[in-house]
DNA sequence: TTTTATTATCGTAATATTGCGATATATAAA
DNA sequence: TTTATATATCGCAATATTACGATAATAAAA
């Protein structure tokens, strides 16, 4: 027990869900919001910004990759951290799939 | 540690992240999916369904509760749970705002 | 080359989540 | 009232997540 029962459900649940799960949590949010509102790409303002440590920033940065909404370069001894607007666009048409397609259904 | 550090964060962020998290669960996705497919209100047709027990069952529907996303009544000995259609509308608008609101910004 | 600055990764502690059996609660049916 | 059925809650075990200090890795600067 503890671990989710990943197997019982379809690719395209678990998919989402695992979308879902990844902007789940605030310091995410925070970061998208954050790189959104520069001009030029950010790195470890983030840091500061946000307020957790450096490790911590670091992991939240590593999920948000791993779905494709952020894309990173080296840009001379530190990060570029930007938004990828085609995946972001396709999660958000992906998401609203999910929310058109769940309908009333009673009550 | 371990615990998330929600008073850095606002209100808006934290309620925003909370919201996905709740949607970030196969089971909790599956279970808005099989009760928007049913044309009366279900219930426990959901342990049938779902392949969980009846307690986990029982748990997701109250976290899905928790945000206002279903609404059970109770239906002789059964319970009918429901999609509370206007805030599912609302949630979807919420989270469209943050999606619209945070913009690509560079590479 | 050495130093400095930036980011990633490892290891670990604290807490949260998931899932379930057992049990409590409530209502319908017998 | 007794029994059967449906759902909620409790308590626990297993696993996952969050956070951070320490340290490794990398690249610019001195």
């Amino acid at each position: 027990m503890g671990i989710t029962k990943t197997q019982i459900f379809d690719k395209k649940q678990n998919e989402l869900a695992q979308f879902f799960k990844i902007l789940g949590h605030p310091a995410r949010i925070a970061i998208l919001q954050h790189i959104s509102t520069q001009n030029s790409c950010i790195c470890n303002d983030l840091v500061e910004e946000i307020g957790l440590a450096q490790a911590t920033i670091s992991q939240h940065l590593k999920e948000l990759k791993s779905i494709g909404l952020l894309k990173g370069e080296i840009e001379g001894k530190s990060m570029c951290y930007c938004i990828d607007i085609d995946r972001w666009k396709e999660l958000q048409k992906l998401l609203n799939g999910f929310f058109n397609t769940t309908k009333e259904n009673c009550c």
